[in-house]
DNA sequence: ATATGATGGTTACAATTCGTAACTGAGAGA
DNA sequence: TCTCTCAGTTACGAATTGTAACCATCATAT
């Protein structure tokens, strides 16, 4: 019923990364702000998940929302110190795609997928 | 409708280290091999996601499945050198939740979930 | 004053994935 | 034959995700 193997930190971060996008919207938010429409379009996600993963990474004092009052409102997000802190890990994910995971061609047409 | 910005390779490690559960997966291998069930009891996952989740890390080339032929039938499942390549990831994950995440004393009794 | 457009989301609902629990198959021993 | 262990599978309800349509606010255009 209980596995005393794993740190429970380690377990609540493997939690929080592995949650679909999370890694991807980290890793978006690395180089700088970013706006909402802008998230959707560069990393592919839909509004509806992207609203629902930035209010949790807010809340996990991960990710800020910083709102300028300006016409239309801009609503950027960014990254805490906390936020900023995971730039390793994502530095080491790309280390290690770049050295096993080989170069795919970008297939125009549809083609079976080799994984799924 | 194509997300530009992000490097494939990197999206791939991405939904890869993202699947529910991988991340526990292979960072209790990276100890040493295992089998089926002591991973069921230490990872806290089931027997049906388990099978599925190995059947893919193997595919993937991450775990390897060794069958000894002894009675009962031992199965054992290690990393490959690809997986093996994967504990700096898992490294920098564990220094950043030492670092960021809290100790939480383990409670006894069910109490209200702070997230969820 | 009303219509239109942009931004930043919500809501509704179908499709996919997950978790739980019961079951299967192979081989050995009682 | 019956039971036991290990290593999974199968069935099915519950939770999460993806898609698409909709909403609220503010500003400018008509």
């Amino acid at each position: 019923m209980v596995q005393p193997e794993l740190c429970p930190r380690f377990e609540q971060a493997v939690g929080m990364l592995s949650r679909r996008w999370n890694a991807l919207i980290i890793f978006s938010l690395l180089g700088e702000s970013q706006r909402f429409c802008t998230m959707t379009e560069s990393i592919g996600i839909s509004n509806r998940l992207l609203s629902e993963r930035l209010k949790e990474l807010e809340k996990d004092g991960i990710v800020e929302r910083n709102v300028f009052p300006e016409t239309p409102v801009r609503i950027e997000y960014s990254l805490t110190e906390k936020g900023r802190a995971l730039a390793p890990v994502m530095q080491e994910i790309e280390k290690w795609s770049q050295e096993w995971l080989p170069v795919q061609e970008a297939a125009e047409d549809e083609q079976e997928p080799s994984v799924r």
